[in-house]
DNA sequence: AAATACAACAACCGCCAATGC
DNA sequence: TGCATTGGCGGTTGTTGTATT
């Protein structure tokens, strides 16, 4: 179909904006809407391609974009939305409002995928980094099996926000966001959500079912049931409910992500120090000698085939809230797993490693049950 | 004070899906 | 049904500001 780039024209002007042009372009979208991206530059007189408008526009005139730093919750929902979604910016835009899918996507890249990298976390897969790759029983089975469930839901989740965002494009239409969402929903899924959590989340349930399903093989004793987080695997109808739990564990990664950000001023921005404190950490856990953080069994549960597609689509792993948790918190506890006789000693009771998991996914559960009405994700 | 390195962010580019004709 | 157009997305680059030497 070979089209040709919108900015070929000799004349077109490209780089950074000028106020006046900024100026032009927010006086002509606010008398006129932005109409035709492509005819707009013309009609405001502007020497720019149709969309550099547009990303002008979207990422930078929006009078409902907020500036500044991101805030710890806002932070924390990025982290767990990367590791539920992978690079899809969009859709974790949608989860925090104000914020454009450019702004997060540059501020993970010069924040938050550093910071993981330096504490030996991969940026992309949330996983050590010297992780094991293959499971060899029946799990990885189950695993690969929700990992299309995963990737069935972001592609659902996708079309859900493009739903709402075509409903703002024409507030005017007698067509509702939740009309749509509705008719949306019933085309795949027989229950209608709106009002309450989405399906998507039995995704996450399946998922915890599957790990916790192999804590207690595992651990024997002090596993969570999966039938009580995920035991309804095979009920794609059902609903979450923010079952006991979810909360403690919600404020356990608030918990996590304040511990390692050092001073937060009043507004719960993030400062610098927040850099130096997880360096430390890392340097902690270096300077002690642990190389493989966790017992090589728990890392392996998850097979490579995991993974969605391609690089940049990934299911989420739970070692990453056992990072968290024992960078963060055992590092200050004396937990014997960092001491030197007892490291990997703990295998054992690796049901504890799951018990972290258990509590990032619930993290992510709450954090999608108490996500504002607003949200067109969830 | 100048040079260099690094960080942060705005903007661009190419691809793709949706849509209209 | 096929082609052209449009808008959106994610990856990448370029520019600017700041810190360090």
């Amino acid at each position: 179909m070979g089209r040709s780039p919108c900015c070929d024209k000799v004349g077109l002007k490209k780089g950074p904006w000028t106020p006046e042009e900024d100026q032009k372009l927010l006086a002509y979208i606010e008398e006129h809407g932005h109409g035709s991206w492509r005819a707009l530059p013309t009609k405001a007189g502007l020497q720019r391609c149709g969309k550099s408008c547009r990303l002008r526009w979207t990422n930078y005139l929006r009078p409902d974009i907020k500036r500044g730093k991101f805030s710890l919750q806002e932070e924390q929902t990025i982290i767990q939305l990367h590791a539920l979604l992978g690079n899809r910016w969009s859709a974790i835009a949608t989860h925090l409002p104000k914020r454009t899918d450019n702004e997060i996507k540059n501020y993970w890249n010069t924040h938050l995928k550093k910071r993981l990298d330096k504490m030996g976390i991969d940026p992309v897969t949330h996983k050590p980094k010297n992780d094991a790759l293959v499971s060899s029983d029946g799990q990885s089975k189950n695993a690969a099996n929700l990992s299309h469930m995963a990737q069935w839901e972001s592609a659902r989740l996708e079309a859900e926000a493009r739903l709402v965002r075509q409903s703002k494009l024409r507030p005017a239409s007698s067509t509702s966001y939740q009309t749509q969402s509705s008719e949306f929903a019933s085309t795949c899924s027989p229950v209608q959500k709106p009002a309450g959590p989405s399906r998507c989340l039995d995704v996450l349930k399946a998922w915890n079912g599957v790990v916790w399903g192999k804590a207690n093989e595992a651990g024997a004793s002090g596993g969570v049931s999966a039938a009580g987080i995920g035991g309804d695997l095979e009920s794609p109808t059902s609903t979450l409910s923010s079952g006991a739990g979810v909360g403690e564990s919600s404020s356990t990664f608030v918990e996590l992500v304040r511990n390692s950000s050092g001073t937060c001023d009043g507004g719960g921005t993030m400062k610098d120090e927040s850099e130096g404190e997880w360096r430390n950490l890392t340097e902690y856990r270096d300077g002690i000698g642990i190389s493989t953080p966790f017992p090589s069994e728990l890392q392996a549960w998850e097979p490579e085939s995991m993974r969605v597609g391609n690089s940049s689509e990934h299911v989420p792993c739970g070692n990453f809230v056992e990072k968290f948790t024992d960078l963060l918190l055992s590092a200050s506890s004396g937990d014997p797993r960092f001491s030197d006789d007892g490291g990997e000693s703990d295998n054992g009771s690796g049901s504890d490693y799951y018990e972290d998991n258990k509590n990032y996914w619930n993290s992510i559960l709450n954090l999608v049950n108490s996500s504002p009405s607003d949200s067109p994700i969830f």
